[in-house]
DNA sequence: CGGTTCGATCGAATCGATTCGAAGTGTCCG
DNA sequence: CGGACACTTCGAATCGATTCGATCGAACCG
């Protein structure tokens, strides 16, 4: 505990004489590219060791390589509220898959971190941009200035960004497609937030104008495409206390909704709670249906009706093509599709049972 | 979609000579440090703005500052795991809290990660490792001699490391205490890995000497105050499921044991799904005691008897250490305590009632 | 009206490694 | 025995910004 002070650092150079040879030669004897006798490379470690030289200060390579080995994850929120969901903890292990094989660490960042921003300061070789919105197209552009090759995830396409997509909108019609086929025809919605402001409120009639999240938008527009007018309330997050909040408001409304559509499995949680609070049969009385498909366990003791995602594969495909776009290559976009899995929180409308 | 490509980047230098100013001007006029006029100031801007300059590069200016704004957390698994559980996301919202506000950017790091290790390579001011073991000494001695300041959570204490700890062993205790006022005799563990390879054994009598995790160990030590002798089995992870084949193992011991101990909240959950699957009742037929306090929701239905730990506070002492550190000062060590809450998963033994 | 002081701007050195072309040393073959 | 070739090693330029001391002007004061 005595000593954290920080002693100063041998350089290369310093190693190089030590071990009687240039810094070049040094050099390559560490990046182990280009042709050094196997003597002078026993030589220079040992020097290296004798001086307690940890190897190329990672600066120094970096802006002499122009790469530095790291990739930022941009976030809009606060990381906890990022992390909170298991969706996106999935996501961000499939990029860690792929982007880790290619040797490059993770940068976590938000938007709205620091005073200039992150963004414009953090070492980074390229960024993926998760849950995109509103700051969308300030990141982009900071991002895009500073050369960085961006990859977004869910999000509008746009030019000098490769997105890698889900059928969203698909999917949501989907399930609300699947509701009616149950015979429901009253139908609330729980939507993730509009636009990384406030929420828990009512869904206003212009949420497709107002709103600025991507994936929202995309979700609404599929359970529109079924059911042109519903209900609604905005949740303030993704999560089971958000989601039994807006499940309380929800069902408090007259007449009651007979489904209630949820924009992500934690929401989906909430409203189950705050039904079963409500004393509601589920389905009997009430059909949810949710959307992500986080591991079960999470969602115990219920087997939610929701719209599987392949999260760990869209973080990989993320991962990949930042990888690739590093490269040189110009990897496609890509967009992933949901499967519907049927559970058993869904079941006939109670009116025509 | 179009161009991906990354034009050739203008430098400060070409932002400069557009604004009819040196280089040095210039670099104030970014920085905000020294004394600029207003006018030569727009006038560099507006430069930068037509040339489409996004800011000085982070690898030049972290060279030049010999700071990059990055702290590295280091974990020793994939990266899902260590969101899996969510301890450590607690833990590391409270280290990003911190390091946030000081504008450092946190970088994932893994012990294994990469050819060389990310550990060398990667261009970061100071590390926290987390969830430390048997490779700590390798990665703690990489990292000194690269000169970075190294925070250690739950770690033992050693030369040049600064350690947040938790009181695990006499927290550990005062749960056995808790268990054996209780009237339990016949208790046993579900331990955390030993060592980071395997688990899914039966915990071998010899633990002490071989387990490599601090965390482990210590906790174990703890429950070992108060029952000099206990069956266990090592869980392959902290998750639910880990603990429920975990809890089905000691479950089916005889005799049964009459309490378990869980070294985590999720392997508890995973042990009272075990009962619960035998058709016991808790805490009737079995006691159940876990350890982190993770959010009651998550480990609803039940009201589980554990040990709560700060582990958002942890993790902001430890991004307050490596900010103090970085800016020279010399933080204290810092240990936190737990408290127990006694939930409903535990009661008096069998035998006694 | 000259000297002083303060503020803005500039030059040049520096951070620490990487890299490419050139030079040096042996070896092998004709 | 001389020339070509292979393999190492070395020098020097470069990556792009930051920073410190010096310089230059102008305003201010006596």
């Amino acid at each position: 505990m005595s000593d954290l002070a920080i002693p100063p650092r041998p350089t290369l150079a310093a190693v190089a004489e030590l071990a009687g040879v240039s810094a070049s030669t040094a050099s390559l004897a560490f990046s182990g590219s280009g042709p050094v006798s196997a003597a002078t490379r026993e030589r220079v470690l040992a020097a290296a060791e004798q001086l307690g030289y940890g190897g190329p200060d990672p600066r120094a390579a970096a802006l002499r390589r122009g790469r530095s080995g790291v990739v930022g994850v941009v976030m809009e929120d606060r990381l906890a509220d990022a992390f909170r969901d298991p969706i996106n903890v999935a996501m961000l292990d499939g990029v860690a898959d792929e982007a880790g094989a290619a040797g490059a660490g993770l940068l976590l960042l938000t938007e709205s971190g620091g005073e200039v921003g992150q963004l414009t300061s953090a070492p980074m070789d390229a960024a993926i941009l998760v849950g995109c919105s509103t700051r969308l197209d300030e990141s982009v552009d900071r991002l895009r200035r500073r050369g960085l090759p961006v990859v977004a995830i869910e999000a509008d396409d746009r030019e000098g960004v490769l997105t890698i997509g889900l059928d969203n909108r698909e999917a949501s019609a989907a399930g609300a497609e699947h509701l009616r086929s149950l015979g429901h025809t009253s139908v609330a919605v729980v939507a993730l937030p509009l636009d990384g402001t406030g929420g828990g409120t009512p869904l206003p009639a212009d949420w497709e104008s107002r709103a600025t999240v991507h994936t929202t938008i995309e979700r609404l527009r599929g359970l529109r495409d079924v059911y042109p007018d519903f209900p609604g309330v905005v949740a303030t997050g993704s999560t089971i206390e958000a989601g039994m909040d807006a499940g309380r408001e929800l069902l408090a409304l007259t007449p009651r909704p007979t489904a209630i559509v949820a924009q992500s499995d934690l929401l989906a949680v909430g409203v189950l709670r705050a039904a079963e609070e409500a004393g509601l049969r589920i389905p009997h009385d009430l059909s949810v249906i949710g959307f992500d498909g986080i591991r079960p366990e999470l969602v115990r003791p219920w087997d939610l009706t929701t719209l599987v995602q392949p999260a760990q594969e869209k973080g990989r495909a993320a991962g990949a093509a930042v990888v690739r776009l590093l490269a040189g290559e110009t990897p496609e976009p890509a967009c992933f599709r949901c499967a519907l899995h049927v559970g058993a929180t869904t079941g006939p409308a109670p009116s025509v049972r």
